[in-house]
Order: structure tokens, then C-alpha cells, then sequence
DNA sequence: CTCATATCAGGGGAACTGAAATGT
DNA sequence: CACATTTCAGTTACCCTGATATGA
């Protein structure tokens, strides 16, 4: 059966949960990709991130992370500020709007996730899913 | 965690498994989209499918299975042949080339998909994907 | 000079919309 | 006439490569 593979139901899996999130999150304003930017940008609340090590830490590519904060710069959620230490480097800030559309979203997404599947057929699929990431662990 | 995020894990784990199955698939000038074709198309050994059946089987736009179908037929795996019952469709015919080509494929993906997990955590995989899939069942 | 950071221009592949051609 | 199947042209979103400007 088709409907078997692997390929075929992780593509309409993530089909189907990105439906999801990007309906939950539009009331904000923003989309699952770029709540993510949001959270990368405040986690821990340490110093600001540049552009390419925010980049990293999402593992998307260093000219789409222009693209991206292009974005939520024009959405007001974000800010670059050049880093006084190193003026090569964009620090990007998050706004007062920015925390609170990250506050707000990262609940959203958090309601919408936990609605899918039980507590622990949650924490199996993750670990399942981490191991087809990371083939030799 | 950002990486503990649902979206995140499901879209990374889908790029490792089509990164593999693309490289165990190569030899044979196809990739995983392909095999898909090919293997619906074959299905059962039933009467041969119209593009738009096909397409529906697969969940693919109608557009997408004509590049599809253009590019089979380019590699002589498929060929299209108008049907004599109602000649709008076209019946889309594997090839003998096609069909050793399906056959070694079928096993080369079946192998690199065993490789990836246990059998039980496949399966246990399998039926969570299927259930973010189908919210209500 | 070298290396790093960010940006920009351009391309590839996937998926869609809308319209056209053909046939039922 | 309405409807179905296929095809094509054009658009969008995404992610990449390669080149450039700026600075460490």
C-alpha cells in the first residue's frame, strides 16, 4: 500500500500540522516559521543573536534568514541593530510587539500541539521522529 | 526547546528520509516521487489508471502528475495511450523497463525504510503520522 | 591579505490557479 | 448545453548558489 510509506505519511503529516498551526497563528499575524524565528531570538533571554547564529540554530539557510527578518522587521516584531562589538553583525532585537506576539504564539502553539495526540504518544512519535533525524546516535 | 517543536521534528525527519531513499534510488534515475508514480500505476495489476486516478491516489495536483507522467515518459518508464472507451484520458502504461524499475526500486526502498527503525517502532511510527493525518477518526 | 557577516541577484523544483483544447 | 480530462502559461513560496560590500 502506498498509504504506508514512510515518505508518504511524514509529507502529509507535516501537511497537515502546519494547516493547523498556520490557522491558529494567523489572528497574529504570523506563521509557525516565523514564531520560531521569535522564539529563537528570546530563548533564555540572553544577549541578542546575530543573523547566522540564529540561522544555525534553526538550520535554515544564512540568505533565507535575511528573507525572514526582512519580514518581521516589516511587521514591526523585530529589529536589527548593529553589534557595537563587531559591526559585520546584525543583532536582532525583539520589540514590545515581538515578545508579546511570541508570548501569545508560543501558547497558541502549544494549545494546538497538545491537542493532537496524548501526553505519551506525544513524547513516542518526538523520540521516533529524532531518530530518523539522527541516524547514528 | 526549539527542537522539541512537532513542526520542526517532522519537517527535518522528512529531509533525511528522502535525502536517503533519493540516494538509494539513484542508480536506478529515479527518486521517491517516481517510484510513487510508478507504483501506483502498477497497483493490483489492475486495469492501467488515468492521470487524473492516479493523481488522486498519490494526493497530487492534476498539473503536478502531467510534469510527472513528462518526465516517466522522457525516462521510457511510462507510456501514455489515449484510452479507446473515452478518449479524453489518457491511460498511462508502465513500460517493461518501467516495471524492472519499479520492481528493484520497491525492494530498495522497502530495505532502506527497514533500516531506519525496529519493526515495532515503525509500525508505533507509523500509526501516530497517521493519526496527525486524520484528526478525527 | 584572510576570513566572517550580511545582502542581493538569480535559479531550480514543487505546488498551485486559471484558461484553453478536446471529448463525453 | 453542461461536464470531464488533460495540458499549458503564469505565479507563489521555498531554499539554495554565487557574487558583492563591508568590516575584523
Amino acid at each position: 500500500m502506498l498509504r504506508d510509506r514512510l515518505g508518504y505519511l511524514l509529507k502529509h503529516a507535516q501537511l497537515a500540522v502546519t494547516e493547523r498551526t498556520t490557522a491558529v497563528l494567523a489572528p497574529l499575524g504570523i506563521n509557525g516559521r516565523e514564531l520560531a524565528v521569535l522564539t529563537v531570538l528570546r530563548e533564555d533571554a540572553g544577549p541578542a543573536l546575530a543573523q547566522q547564529q540564529a540561522a544555525g540554530k534553526l538550520n535554515v539557510d544564512r540568505t533565507t534568514m535575511v528573507d525572514l527578518v526582512d519580514v518581521l522587521e516589516g511587521k514591526g516584531l523585530v529589529e536589527r541593530r548593529p553589534d557595537p562589538a563587531d559591526r559585520r553583525r546584525n543583532l536582532v532585537h525583539l520589540t514590545t510587539k515581538g515578545e508579546q506576539t511570541r508570548k501569545k504564539g508560543e501558547r497558541l502553539y502549544r494549545e494546538t500541539e497538545q491537542a493532537l495526540l496524548s501526553e505519551t504518544e506525544m513524547a513516542d512519535l518526538k523520540r521516533l521522529l529524532q531518530k530518523l533525524s539522527e541516524p547514528d546516535d
